[in-house]
Order: C-alpha cells, then structure tokens, then sequence
RNA sequence: GGGGAGGUUCCAGAGCGGUCAAAUGGGACGGACUGUAAAUCCGUUGGCUCAGCCUUCGCAGGUUCGAAUCCUGCCCUCCCCA
C-alpha cells in the first residue's frame, strides 16, 4: 500500500517540496497533520482552489489530518492588487458568514465529524479534519509583541531577493503586501504550535510564503516543518483552471448548478481528461490511464467518467446522476428532456396570451439583453423545441407545449433551457 | 513635499472638437466542420419600443451649434526627485 506522499505524487499534485525524504519518511510514519489556507473574502470556493481541497482529501484518506485554515484575519485587510482595490470593505460578520458556507462546501470532501475546532489538536481525533480561523490569534494580536517574537526573524533583504517580491519591486509593492508573507508565516507557526501541524501545501505561487513560515518554525521551535506545493494548473488552451464565460464555477450548488458544473467537465478539452482524472477524482490510477489512453470520440466516454466522478465528490450521487442524465436527453434527442434539464417556470397564462421568443430566452438566462438574444437569433443560434428561431418576432404559446406542458430552449450548441408552465 | 505621465467599451490599447457606440488585437459568443474535443474558416460583440432613439470614454462643473477629445476643480494610478 503506498503512503500518502506516494499518492500525490502519482496523481501529480506535486510540484516543490521542502525536503522530500523528510516528507516521504513522515507520512511513513505517523499522522501528518498538514494544513493549506484558503480566503474567505467571497462566498463560496471554486474550481480553481480543487487541487489544494482534492490534496487535504486524499491526504485524509491515507490516515492523516487536514486542516483547513481560513484566513477570517487576513480577510480584514483590504487586498492591495489593484483591481479589486474598490471592493468593499467586508465587515467581520461577512467573512464569517462566508467561513460557515465555506466549511459547508468543504465537507463535501474533507471528514470533519467529531473535530470539534479548537479541540483538534486534542488525542482522539486522528484522522479528523478541522476548519481552523486564523483570526483567532491574528484579531487580538498585539503589534509591539508581534514585532519582538516574529519580526525580528525577517531579513528584509532576504525577502526582497524572493522572486515574487523582486518583481514586484518593478511595480510597486505596498507595506500590507510585504506583510502577508510574515502574517501567513505566523500562521504556520501557531498551528504548528496548536495543533501540531507540520506540514503545509500550496501552490506553486506560494512556495515563498510557505517556506517563509517553515523557517519560521525552525527559528521559533527549532523543529523541522515541511511543505509541498502543487503546479499550478493550466489548461491546453492556456486558462486557469475553472473559469468559464459565465466566470468561476463555483462549489456552492446555489451559485452553480449540478448540471452546469457537470457540464463543466464534460467540456474539457481531450488533452487534459487524464490529468483533471487524477487530480479531481478518486479513481484507482490505473483506471485513469485507461480512461486517458482513450483516442478519438472514445475519450468522451472519460470525460463522462470525469464529469460524473467530480460532481458526485461535489454534490452527491444523487445529484451527479440527474446531471448525467440532463445532459444525454438533451444532447441526446434535443427532445424537450427529463425533469433533469435546467427548468425554469412560467405562468400558464402568459403563454396562453402569446410570448415573444426574445422575451422568453431573456427571462430563461439563455442571453443577458433582448439584443443579445437578437443577435443570436439572426446568427441561427437559437431554437425551440429543436428547431432553429427564424424571426426575431416570432410568437410563442401553448401549441408549443409539449404533452407535459413543457418546451426546451436551446441557445447555442450547449445551452439548454427546459420552460415549463407552472 | 516637488516634477512628470496617465485614467477609454470584458482585457490590452488607438482616438485628441463633428464623419465615434468609438480603430486594432485578445477574449467571449454564434454559424460551418465535428465528438457537448481541438484546429480551421465566416460572422457578431452597449442598450432599447431597432432603418430611429437612449446611455457610455475616472468624477463634478464649464466653453461650444456640437466634447472621449478644450478649460476648471476633485479623486485615483504610475514614474522620477526628496
């Protein structure tokens, strides 16, 4: 049986590690407890923070215990990177709003029945996973004291060499960025100090962090903490992993469907089915490479295997199911499909009066404006039932109800909209 | 604190008194081809009561028949000097 360390390496979640017999040897012989941070500043995780979630999920299998560390503290301070700089300022009570939602999308792959957080570190709990707020040391944190423990461990100059900051340096680098690095160091620390964590993972963008809080500890406690970094994901056509049109996709089933996170998937490009197999399922590797050795149309019956495994991680079984079978109605038929097509519902009465086609796509989010709609009816983009919308003014009404009161819009080649009257 | 540059539509980046809803590129979207893939080709890309009208070029005023383009003030960003 091979350790967890094995595991990540096989399923290529590996990258950087700070001393790899170290960790090897470590995760051998005891209970790893590692830790990765995660930022609470919006309401739900996404794709993109998978890889570090699916790392703490198979460490978790393989015996050892995750925590989870938000940075509730961090939070707090307004990120300096420009672009978001006009976002408000969030208040204590949104970020730990935010922290519960998060938590709850994070059961979905990480065990934390019995952990009570606070009490992880507590002898009982192995294998449990905890949700760890890093505002808990960092709100009361004293500056004068901070200084005088933490401070006086950081060469500036040394900092500065890091590659991170040295490009920065071009740019511009404000005092509260120079900071995160000592802030996320700190937090390495106290959890090394609280719950016994020795280990932390990240990406590859935060190997300067990261290692910043291993030799913290070093100094502090004179112990020898270890870290792994991940590569940072990049698709065959060149994007971040998890953002679409529509924007990030999204772990919160409120904020994307099931279906369209299923869609996700199974809208991967060939190319990347045999890595996204090892990293976001739960697959045996030998069945992932089966699945990515498969050539031609094959390689879709992967992609449904990925699609479904990854949405039955996320949102269940039951859910992954009716996602699959949304899908193979309406790509399969293009028929009006089962209750599994994405539906949304109108009055009977609206229908019986006559609805414009623009209308009706506006009101099923299929486009944003009536133009948009427009356009997409010109291009031949949209149709009905299965037939393409020829005028813009055209009129819709009960005949085009199916025997279940129901009619399927389709916008594009993947968009679909079942209308049903309620 | 002093000096300089600049803030344009999703992004990058032209425009510098009318011909500007604003070049070009990227992205995105649609069509053709396919396998809900890639590549390629073609088209579209502010909104609407759509051959017309309305709202956009950091914010607020002003000049003008007319401003993204000129003037004034403010906010913000970057660079150089202190």
């Amino acid at each position: 049986m091979s350790s967890a360390f094995e595991v990540l390496k096989e399923r290529g979640f590996v990258s950087q590690v700070t001393n790899e017999e170290a960790v090897a040897q470590a995760f051998e012989d005891e209970i790893v407890t590692c830790y990765i941070g995660f930022d609470p500043t919006g309401q739900s995780l996404h794709v993109g923070n998978l890889v570090q979630i699916m790392m703490l999920a198979h460490v978790q299998r393989g015996g050892h215990r995750p925590i989870a560390l938000v940075g509730g503290g961090t939070a707090m301070i307004p990120d300096p990177s420009g672009k978001d700089a006009l976002r408000p300022q969030l208040s204590t009570e949104d970020i730990d709003q935010n922290i519960l939602r998060i938590k709850k999308q994070l059961s979905s792959y990480l065990d934390f029945d019995g952990g009570h957080e606070g009490q992880a570190g507590r002898a009982g709990n192995e294998g449990r996973a905890s949700m760890v707020n890093n505002a808990d040391w960092l709100r009361t944190l004293n500056y004068i004291t901070f200084l005088r423990e933490i401070g006086e461990h950081f060469s500036v100059n040394r900092m500065l060499t890091a590659e991170a900051y040295r490009l920065r340096m071009e740019t511009g680098l404000t005092f509260l960025e120079f900071n995160y690095q000592i802030l996320q160091a700190y937090d390495f620390l106290m959890l090394f100090r609280e719950y016994g964590c020795t280990m932390q993972f990240g990406g590859d963008d935060q190997w300067g962090n990261i290692v910043a809080g291993v030799d913290l500890i070093r100094r502090k406690e004179r112990a020898a903490a270890q870290a792994i970094t991940t590569p940072l994901l990049t698709l065959s056509d060149g994007k971040k992993m998890g953002k679409t049109a529509e924007g990030a996709v999204w772990l919160d089933p409120e904020m994307t469907s099931p279906y369209d996170f299923y869609q996700f998937w199974i809208n991967v490009d060939d190319r990347d089915v045999e890595g996204l197999l090892g990293h976001f399922t739960f697959l045996p590797m030998e069945q992932v490479r089966e699945l990515g050795a498969l050539e031609g149309e094959k390689i879709r019956h992967a992609k449904s295997v990925l699609a479904f495994e990854t949405t039955k991680i996320t949102h269940g079984e039951e859910a992954a199911s009716q996602a699959e079978r949304g899908a193979r109605s309406v790509f399969g038929g293009a028929q009006a499909g089962a209750e599994d097509v994405p539906t949304v519902e109108i009055d009977r009465e609206r229908l019986e009066a006559g609805i414009n086609v623009v209308d009706l796509f506006v009101e099923a989010e299929l486009g944003k404006s009536k133009s948009e709609v427009r356009r997409l009816i010109e291009q031949g983009g949209a149709s009905v039932n299965g037939e393409r919308v020829a005028a813009i003014d055209r009129m819709l009404g009960t005949v085009d109800l199916d025997d279940e009161g129901v009619l399927l819009l389709r916008a594009g080649k993947k968009r679909f909209q079942r209308v049903k009257t309620g």
